[in-house]
Parts: structure tokens; sequence; C-alpha cells
DNA sequence: GCTTGACCTTGCCATTGTGGGAAGCTTCAG
DNA sequence: CTGAAGCTTCCCACAATGGCAAGGTCAAGC
């Protein structure tokens, strides 16, 4: 890994960086830094002589924000909405929580559905004896009732 | 819908179907049926003298394995998998409790995975107001750690 | 016999979010 | 100068599904 090279470009001296450097200081690898550029969610950023893209540190923060949202699983599209709100300083919270209000019940719905496949492959692998013989109730369950 | 028609091509009369009625008895979708024959997970089946796929009661049970393993959370590799052991009269039925076994775990780990996303938002919304004032702990959050 | 509508066929594109890789240029260090 | 590493763009892939379009086919009604 370089370590900061202050004599990149003319440029890098204001405190600008290039796409690696951006990627390890957010945890945005550099492909999705490129994906995000494309699709809207990162502004088209300024680049160098030869191409390079700089980022400035509130370039850097969005990624982190990016990341950390993602991390808790929010999709594109409400990230989106969630950067807007967030560099909007008259935002009401109301609109924020909203966001969150909706992802949570998402979430607690998928893992309600998850969690009836669970009860049902637990009863089912329960209820297997699991040796040599072939008869087993999880394949009888697949191929019977539907 | 259109009804039974046993008429249908020279072949009909022998208990197959088209693909319309293969889905309709099994919930797989036309669609997914052509998929699952492209994948391999379907034999190829025979056709009429106009090329309509003709399916026999042992692939339409065949199908409705798939979709109970599908709505059960299985991957295409898994139910692979298991259709080669309901297809094995020799098959250990240990093979297919590890199978289940493997699946139940992955499903808790994303279930855990989840809520904890639901946990900290949970968090995170309950201390919001969620007024017209602009501050917002959840947007705090997104910025700041990570 | 011809039309009509419902069905079949193939093929291509879109999704969501991420990764891999190729081909080519740039930068830096030795 | 050369090599390695990093940047650029572009294309492909995943898993599983849906949609659409263009064309062939079949059965039923007139």
């Amino acid at each position: 890994m370089r370590a900061q090279a202050p004599e990149r470009a003319e440029a890098l001296q204001k405190g600008l960086v290039d796409i690696g450097q951006a990627s390890a200081a957010s945890g945005v690898s550099a492909k999705m830094i490129r994906h995000y550029e494309e699709i809207g969610l990162l502004p088209v950023v300024p680049r160098t002589a030869a191409n390079y893209r700089l980022y400035a540190p509130q370039h850097v923060q969005t990624l982190r924000f990016i990341h950390r949202a993602r991390a808790l699983g929010f999709s594109m599209d409400e990230i989106r909405a969630l950067l807007g709100l967030w560099q909007n300083r008259r935002r009401p919270s109301a609109a924020v929580r909203k966001i969150a209000q909706a992802h949570i019940e998402d979430l607690q719905q998928r893992i309600a559905q998850m969690q009836g496949m669970v009860d049902t492959l637990g009863h089912l692998v329960h209820c297997c004896h699991g040796d040599e013989r072939p008869d087993c109730p999880i394949l009888v369950d697949l191929a019977g009732e539907d």
C-alpha cells in the first residue's frame, strides 16, 4: 500500500486523495466507488491531468455514510434518499425516521419469513434420523405437500 | 385458463401436459420451468411435433419438489443436491439432513445479522424525535462512526 | 375455411449489489 | 530504464425472476 505521496499531482496537496485512498478511508471498494458515481449516488469528482479521480474529505465522508448505511441494510434508493436528507440542512427529522422505520419493518418481515423456514426445517431435521437409511422425512415433505 | 384438452396432440392422452398445465399444477412459472431445464435442474423433456414441451406426472412432481424447496429458501445448488438424493433410492438420510442443517445455520446467521440491524435501527429510531426539526440521531450515526 | 384469442417458442433486457478480469496508461521507486 | 502497483474503461458473471417482443400453433366459433 503506497503511503501518502504529496507530490502525486499538483492537486493532492489540497487534501485530495485518489480512489485507492478514498477506498481505504471509507471501507468502500474502488469498484463500488466508481459504481456509486455512475448511478449518481456520488457527484462526479474532478480528475487529475492523467484522468485520475480526486476525492475531497467531504466525498470520503459521504462514502463512509454510504458504507454505514449499507451495513444497516438500506437499499440504494433508501440511501439516495438519506443522503439527500443528510445534505439538506432544513430536513425534517420525521422524514429520516420514516425511512428508517419502513426499513425496520421490511427487515422484520424478511426475518419472520426466514424464521418460518428455520422452524419448518428444524422440525424436519429433528424428525430425520440422519443415518445411512434412505427414508427421510425431509424429502417426504419436499416431495409431498405443497 | 384452458381446461384439460385431452386431444391437444396425439401424445397428450398418455398423461403428458404442456408447460402451462405443468406450471399450474406445480406452482412454478413457465418461465422458471424453462430456466430450470436450461440450468439442468430438470431433464430435457420431449416435445410435440410443434415443438411444445411435454411433461409427464413425474416431471410435475419434480417441479413441486423444487417449488417447495425454494419456499424453504434452498439455493439452486442445494436443490440440485436434494433432487439427486431424492432420486437415489440408496441415499443415506444423513446426507439430506446435512444439507438441511447447513441451510438452517445459514438462515440463522442471516437472521442474526438482520436482527442486529433491526436492533441498531430500533434504538436510533427511538432516539429520533421525528418532527420537523432537522437534528436527527439516525443521520448522526450514519455520518459518524464506522 | 378463416379469424380470433390463448397459448407455446426463442431471445434479449432488467433487476440488486458486488466481484473478476482484460487492456492500456500513469506513477513511483530502484 | 524497468518493473510493480495503481489508475482508467469496458465487459462478464452471479441468483432468481419478470417482462416484452416477434413468431408459430392450436382449438373453438362463425
